[in-house]
Formats: C-alpha cells, sequence, structure tokens
DNA sequence: CGCTCCGCTGTGGTCTGACCACATCTGCTA
DNA sequence: TAGCAGATGTGGTCAGACCACAGCGGAGCG
C-alpha cells in the first residue's frame, strides 16, 4: 500500500479520487510544458507506481483523455505504441454534444440557433478576410454534391462536410471544433427529418443552390449577404424538417 | 471467458474495445427513452455481468460519462448512491477546452475570436427578447464586482460569472455551456495577464463602465447597441493583457 | 411505546496480479 | 547475408480482493 494517507484534513467535498490526480499530473505537465503533442506518456505500470496509485486507476484517466481527444492509446511496441499525446477536438466535442443531446441535457434547437451564429461568423469572417481563403475543399465538395446519383443520407454527409470545411477555411480552430461537434449532436434529428421531406429531388436542388449562392456572397466579399444566406439556409432546412410533413 | 468472439471479420479499425460497448449501451439506452436524468445505472457489478465485460471496463465508461457530465457517482447506498443519469454539459465543455488549450489544440485567439462571436450573439438576443429576460443574476454580479476591496483575481471571476449570467438569461444551454468552457481554457491566460495590467484601478473601473454600458444596452432594446459594446469590451481586454506591459 | 444506536448490507473506489494480443527488437540460423 | 523465431514490453482485459461510505433494520434502552 502506499504511504500517501498523509493528512486526513483538506477533505473539502472531493474525495480526492485517485484517477483524478493522474489527470492533474498530466495536465500539469502540459502547461509546464513537460509533455507537448506528440510525445508519448510513460507507460502506465510507470506512471502507477510514479503517482502511488493503482494501474486501474491510470487507465481511467487515460480513458478520460483519450475521450477528451488528448491522447492516443495503441498496443504493442515501437515508436507508434503507448499513449501519445494528440490534439483532436473534433471527436471529443462531437462525442460531448451526442451524449447531451441524448441526455436531454441540449435542445435541439439551442444546438441549430448555435449553429446559425457560429455558420454567419464563419462566413461572414470568409467574405471580410484579406487575402481570400482558399475555398477549394468546399468546391470539391459542392462538386461532389451534384452527382443526382447520391442517397439522401449521403449528400447530408456531405453536407456537414462542406459547412465543416467552411469552418476550416476560416480559421477558427476552435468554432471548427465545435461545429463538428454541434453537427454530430444534431445527426440523428437531421436524418428522421429526412422522412419528412415531400419532394426530395426539390430540396436536394435547392440546397445546392444555396450553397453555390453562399459561396458566391463569400468571393464577392460581400459578408452580410453571405451572412443572410448561410442564417437562411440553415433555419429553411431546420423548419422543413420539423414543420413540414 | 466470455463469448462474444463471434465474426472475427468487421475488424476494420476498431478494436472493438470492451469499454467502448458499455459506452454505446448506455447512450442507446439514452436514445431509447429507457434513460432518463435523474434515473440511476445498474450497478456496475451487474453491468459486468449484463454486458459480459469486466467491472473495470465498466469503470472506464462510467468514468468517460462522468466527465462527459452525464452521470455522478456517489457510493454508499439508498436513493442517492449509484451511477446517476445528469446533464452538467458545463462542467465537461470546461474541462474540455482548458485540457485542449493546455496541449496546444485551441489557439488562445481563436478562443477569445470564437468569445466574440457568441457574446455578441448573446446580447443581441438579449436586447431583442421580447418580453425582456430577466437580468437579476447579472445586475446582482456587477454590484458584488463595486467592491473596491476585491482582489483582482477575485473580480475577474466575478467577471466571468457576469458573461456567465448573460449567456444563461439567453436561455440558450449550449452557448452557456460553450461559453463557461471557453472561459475556462482562457482562464490562466487571463490571471497571467493580470500582471500585465499597468493600472489595476483604472482597468477595473474601465471593465466596471463597460458592463454597466452593455446591460444599459441591452434594456434599451438597442441590439446593435450592446453587440458593439461587448465586442469592444472583450477585445479590448485582451488586447491590454496581451500588448501591453 | 418510542427512540437511539449499532451492525448488516450493498454501493462505488481502489489495488493487485494475472493473462492476452500485438508490434517491435534481437539474435540465431540457414 | 537474409530471414525467421523467440524475447520483450506495451496496452487491453479480467478476476478477486479489500476499503469507506450511506442507508436500513432490528436490538436494546429509556
Amino acid at each position: 500500500m502506499t504511504i500517501e494517507q498523509a493528512g486526513t484534513a483538506e477533505a473539502s467535498v472531493a474525495p480526492a479520487r485517485a484517477w483524478r490526480a493522474v489527470l492533474e499530473h498530466v495536465e500539469r505537465g502540459l502547461l509546464d510544458g513537460d509533455l507537448a503533442p506528440g510525445d508519448r506518456l510513460p507507460g502506465e505500470r510507470a506512471l502507477s507506481t510514479d503517482l502511488g496509485v493503482g494501474r486501474s486507476s491510470v487507465r481511467e484517466a487515460l480513458r478520460v483523455l483519450e475521450a477528451m481527444g488528448l491522447v492516443r492509446t495503441a498496443a504493442g511496441s515501437g515508436p507508434n505504441a503507448g499513449a501519445i499525446i494528440i490534439s483532436t477536438p473534433g471527436g471529443a466535442m462531437s462525442a460531448l454534444m451526442r451524449l447531451q443531446v441524448a441526455a436531454r441535457g441540449f435542445p435541439v434547437a439551442d444546438i441549430v440557433r448555435t449553429r446559425l451564429t457560429l455558420e454567419a461568423s464563419v462566413v461572414g469572417d470568409l467574405a471580410d478576410a484579406s487575402p481570400p481563403r482558399d475555398l477549394g475543399d468546399a468546391d470539391r465538395l459542392l462538386d461532389a454534391m451534384d452527382d443526382d446519383a447520391l442517397a439522401p443520407a449521403e449528400f447530408l454527409a456531405l453536407d456537414a462536410q462542406f459547412h465543416l470545411a467552411l469552418a476550416e477555411a476560416s480559421g477558427n480552430q476552435v468554432i471548427t471544433a465545435t461545429m463538428a461537434g454541434l453537427r454530430s449532436g444534431i445527426e440523428g434529428y437531421a436524418l428522421d427529418g429526412l422522412d419528412r421531406i415531400a419532394d426530395w429531388p426539390a430540396t436536394r436542388d435547392r440546397l445546392r443552390g444555396e450553397h453555390r449562392g453562399v459561396v458566391a456572397a463569400i468571393r464577392q466579399a460581400d459578408a452580410p449577404l453571405a451572412r443572410t444566406r448561410i442564417h437562411d439556409h440553415i433555419s429553411g432546412y431546420y423548419a422543413e424538417i420539423s414543420l413540414d410533413g
């Protein structure tokens, strides 16, 4: 048994859970510069003995870090094995939003409203950007969406990638990750809504036109127009799949 | 050993980790309505046998759910013990943003920019809201901030609560949780920046005035003015603690 | 009869030790 | 020299054992 029992005081509210100590140790290493993306964490057994906690507690902390998109783990040996510091907030944000929607913590309406705000900001920034940002990824996705053979769900997936591409083009990683999360949160809702669309080909053509219109407004450096168009595009779509039917 | 080895195919990329099965089981329960906020999850030992995984794997999944703000665990017996479904996205969002900033995945500049966008949206909505929202919490925080005896860090804490109170007043839970996260992500940065403020009393007085000005604009239902004021307030402060000194 | 107290019970929290699969490295062998 | 087989060490998982804690209920006391 470890000898960390010194000081029964300071109990306060937190029962000083062991795995939290591991989490804080890693976070401190990050803040102090001892750990940086690409670095490998010590092995689970080493962390266990270093911090005086059981290996299972170390694993619980690593699981949290993995869920937060901070580490990637791989078994085996060699440079690619072990727990490696990464930074992929998108997946973590998506999981968080998805679960919160499932637990009724995030109303779908609030997610849509937040999307309206963030996407309007994104396209506004893109339109104002000087020099203009590269919209190649967005263009390619729009071209891919012109394929009439796409199933509705496939079209929707490309649609989501298009919106995400705009966020990426804006260069704001926080907004990009958040929008990825928002999208994941309402993905199920959007897929369910497909059933409520009476005339899919018509809706699809309208969406295509709206997408092109947004990009055109960005290229014209007309920020207000771009904001208006993206706003109408998003709110219109959700109005269709929620009210219509 | 459990007999879940059926079908070695479908290996693909995910090694089908045991804890992920628990996570998906809970998520499906949420989506199917079998689980709702306030419900108690089965005990860890029961989940373990039901899903055919070890108890440690169950615990790793519960740890992720806890980090995501979905469950609250308590030892002991009785109605308050066990893993209970909750929905507190704020803490999870804060942890996520804080860790991502620590891992250099979220540049501080992007967080500030996102704050500008979201807070402008919040105050704009508040100004346009009909009937007007209750700003009592924000008022009380402003009054508390009028105390000259407050230490700078204490003032900053109240400041953060004020901004959060505005988000809460707007009623958008997604924005509220996101703003709580953004704030946590740059908290360390903001605290460090205190050292770079030459004349704290002057800065403090200016912040007080700007806060009052934002609330006044909201009460006047002047959305554009509120947006401008909150924008200048935030960008001005971060300009001061980053460039100055 | 009512109240208090103490042990019983079941929960999460933690630790330990043991396997397994895997990726790499080492060194022997052909 | 080329190639393969074992050694090595990693994460992934499981099983079992404690502990502290919170509630419940019966025994004992007033």
